[in-house]
DNA sequence: GACATACTACCTACTAAAAGGTAGAATAAC
DNA sequence: GTTATTCTACCTTTTAGTAGGTAGTATGTC
């Protein structure tokens, strides 16, 4: 096989392991898992990853990277702020349709059987993500679209927490409204 | 054994059983982990719970009794509703100084895996923490002690939703103030 | 262009450990 | 003596992971 199939597989792999840990945890699934959705051998995957500390980190790295793509695009299509908040729920209503949670709310839950590296890449998810809601939140208030009281960071906090719980929450009840009522109000507190 | 023993032994059961799904996730843990720290055999804990399932269930419901009661003394101590959601903040502080999340959290990112049962029995468990915070919700708004826009049922959601992204977030960083951070701007936007 | 070499992308077949669970004996309580 | 509790000793299945092989592709050398 050549190198663009090379790629093909192991991006499949990472697909497929990535929308099971989404439904069933980092410790819910197996090799075997992946191998038969995938339609290869167990022993492939280990060819590509060898174990699965290997795959949890590139599951977590690639993770970070297509955020910064999403949020570099939506820093350059959108200078409204509000606007700007509104896609990032966007990002973390995906997994909600699907009835099950982003990658980084799995993760976390599991973070205890997680290895340091899978833990600190996890830790980097997060960072970005606050980092950039932060600066959103610094601008959206300086330029008044966006009104809250207390720091831009904090707010950053609050509003990323929310967007998980609404994630757990929503599918808990199996209910995707419960996500969209919580997001709502989240942003209607913003910008009243 | 006598029966007063025998309730000890499952008492003691499921308080390890928790810990351990607390921190490690409900497929992170196994007969073995909690028969070691018990000081038992794996085959004991089959005595009282035959399989994961019924353990599952076990632990759901006694989750459920003992957040009636907490809230019930919550109610009886106590008749200022912003203090009341000042205790409900910290029942869901707990798992958070041993940086770990609230079973039901834990139980709700491994949703997938569950079994009926026990996916019901959290429902239960949210649905009776959505319809105390919404009553207290509602009357804090009518006695002017509480402030928000929109509904009490979803500021009762939104509140929740918070606590439990609070704790994820506070548990990936291991920094127990973020927890703090969060609930504070919470509390704050509810009484300014 | 032919041939040797090395690499890629899988495979089959295996291992050791751990999982959940059962049967039935031993012990303890009353 | 009966019943409740806990044990030893097993079973089956699944787990992550390894060893070694093979077909095809690329590359280098003459």
């Amino acid at each position: 096989m050549n190198k663009n199939n090379n790629k093909n597989t192991s991006e499949l792999i990472l697909d497929t392991a990535q929308a099971i840990v989404q439904q069933f945890g980092f410790n819910g699934f197996s090799y075997s898992h992946i191998a038969e959705k995938v339609g290869i051998r167990n022993a492939s995957i280990h060819y590509y990853f060898p174990n699965k500390e290997d795959l949890g980190e590139a599951l977590i790295s690639r993770y970070l990277r297509s955020f910064l793509v999403y949020v570099d695009q939506v820093d350059a299509d959108t200078s409204n702020n509000v606007e700007k908040l509104r896609k990032f729920i966007l990002l973390y209503n995906g997994p909600v349709q699907e009835y099950c949670t982003c990658l980084s709310v799995t993760l976390s839950a599991d973070l205890a059987t997680l290895s340091g590296k899978v833990q600190a890449g996890l830790s980097k998810f997060f960072t970005a993500n606050l980092a950039w809601l932060e600066r959103v939140m610094e601008e959206g208030k300086r330029e008044g679209q966006l009104k809250f009281e207390g720091t831009a960071e904090v707010e950053a906090h609050h509003f990323l927490a929310s967007l998980q719980g609404a994630q757990l929450l929503s599918r808990s009840f199996h209910d995707t409204s419960k996500f969209e009522q919580i997001t709502s109000s989240l942003m209607s507190a913003l910008v009243k």
